[in-house]
DNA sequence: CTGAAAGCGCTTACAG
DNA sequence: CTGAAAGCGCTTACAG
């Protein structure tokens, strides 16, 4: 391989001034940067990243800790923090903790150990480990999706979000609505979605049938499952709308409805959160709101380069959401 | 930052003996051994891997290439890769060309100087220039999807498949049967599901009417468009079956049938490559081509760490399928 | 079983 | 405007 040394004999000078001359830091002669450049250009030279990045601690690698590597709202985000990251020169490193908390703190040891110049984190739950461990690399880190305390945080505006769709279903005049949450293990999606839930609720005067709430994990499956019990728990008393925290398991949930003959949204509404690809064309087309991951994703990534550049910025920041009125309420 | 000299001094022995306990390398006395292992627990020391990477030439980093960050396709077989890389402790350098044939050659001598030990490319063209790079870089290489002369190529046998599908469709007693194609310079996509479309037809002595040809650009927009005017075109004439190359196509095309009245597949039976997860949620559900992308993405990360591991092996491999039958049909 | 020394390929004060 | 030298944090012959 070539490396500096070999362009400095080539061109006749210090390595130090091929050096300054690829990186215009200090002075060099036109000719001589232009004699360089075109040895560089004949040799197709690269510097290598490793040298560099054990001297100037430097990297130009931005660690992405992923729950997942093929989900929807994942890979959106991903694709908004690249589009940022790689008109600046930073590459991303990836890695995906298959919804493991242990791998989340593994990998923001290794990504420490591989010279990040900064993690961001699509965080799915919050706990003191995982906050010890943040604090204790000491980098530049953003969370996405969940709000560490001392860390900063870029978050979906979850409550009023499901605030709005549960007074959507309420305004149409729908009392008995039933509700598919997850964990509260992942407190945004799972805490958050249910409390504004609950909240508008009892704001209209209306009580929650307990039999009519259900938990599933994300996935379709287990919206069709969810769906499955609570119209068997709730036995004559069904439901006529159903608040899915995620349009997967709302998509789940009508493939049921579908399966058992109920009319959507005829006999029973549904509404998801996401916007996914498919909440649009699958029928009737589902009610959601749209979270705009690919900009959560661009906004994550400008926030951590100015935090790399050191810029002092907020803890906190929360994003924006439009509600998609479709067919199937 | 704590570095290998620090847990020297604290565990009173050389570096050297720090660097054989931590690597597994040469003899170290077991007292030594868990001296110099308890210190690395408590400080929570991290080998830099800059520099070990400067030092060994390794850097157990593996670059993917992808064409887009945010299709299914690219999701599924990063995945796949990430599932056994992960499990060899390597990471993945992420990189997306936004379709741009520049930017996979520029990603490819980026890749380089960051010292990947190798490379995967979900490959959507092949031209000189690009092999002309691949072979200059001299890393180990996999190309995914396309055959890349002398590169090794793990392809998915768009031919029989392509060829299955259309078969499938003359045997159910369709004769006009349209197609939606995309550019030949994706020759996978482009030109060999397209050769086998025509191959078929003729082995059975059906005309191809040029005008229920249409090429979209992969995107569900431009198979709505090319749906549109293959019907527009053709007249009086029109197709009883469609075979779009991708999913997506499909979809779109699906959208514009339904929405002028068209009964799938009563009036007009339609078909896909792709296996999306829509394709199974939309109605009438898609019959398609499931090409087990993730499987695709483990082989290729296998396959290339035995090369890196300096195995022998074969330049091509080809994938297998299966044709998913549903109710679009 | 252990250590001193060289070297990987860069950048950056420092000196001229 | 240019260069010699030190040093980033590792590993690896070599010597003992």
């Amino acid at each position: 391989m070539t490396t500096i040394n070999d362009i400095a004999q080539l061109a006749n000078v210090s390595r130090t001034t091929v050096s300054r001359a690829l990186n215009n830091s200090g002075y060099v002669s036109e000719d001589v940067r232009k004699r360089i450049m075109k040895i560089v250009e004949e040799t197709g030279y690269m510097p290598s990243q490793s040298a560099k990045s054990l001297r100037t601690k430097r990297s130009g690698v931005i660690g992405v800790i992923l729950p997942r590597l093929s989900t929807e709202t994942s890979t959106r985000v991903v694709n908004g923090i690249n589009e940022v990251l790689a008109k600046e020169g930073f590459q991303i490193l990836l890695t995906d903790t298959e919804l493991d908390k242990n791998k989340e703190i593994d990998y923001i040891r290794l990504l420490k150990s591989r010279h990040v110049d900064g993690i961001i984190l699509l965080a799915t739950n919050v706990n003191d480990a995982l906050i010890q461990t943040i604090r204790q690399v000491d980098l530049p880190f953003l969370a996405i999706g969940q709000e560490l305390p001392g860390v900063m945080s870029l978050v979906y505006d979850d409550y009023h979000a499901s605030a709005d769709l549960t007074n959507m279903l309420i305004h149409k005049g729908h009392e008995k609505i039933a509700f598919i949450g997850v964990s509260p293990e992942d407190p945004s999606v799972g805490r958050v979605r249910e409390k504004a839930y609950r909240d508008m609720m009892q704001q209209h005067d209306l009580v929650v049938n307990e039999s009519m709430i259900g938990q599933g994990d994300f996935t379709i499956e287990s919206g069709y499952e969810q769906m499955k019990s609570i119209l068997k728990n709730c036995r004559e008393d069904k439901p006529t709308a159903l608040f899915a925290v995620t349009d997967r398991m709302a998509i789940g949930a009508m493939e049921y409805l579908k399966e058992q003959g109920y009319e959507i949204p005829g006999d029973i509404a549904v509404v998801g959160i996401g916007a996914s690809n498919m909440s649009k064309y699958i029928t009737p087309s589902l009610t959601t709101i749209d979270y705009f991951n690919k900009d959560a994703g661009k906004k994550a990534a400008k926030l951590l380069l100015s935090k790399i550049n050191d810029k002092k910025i907020d803890e906190k920041f929360e994003l924006t959401y439009r509600l998609i009125l479709r067919d199937s309420v």
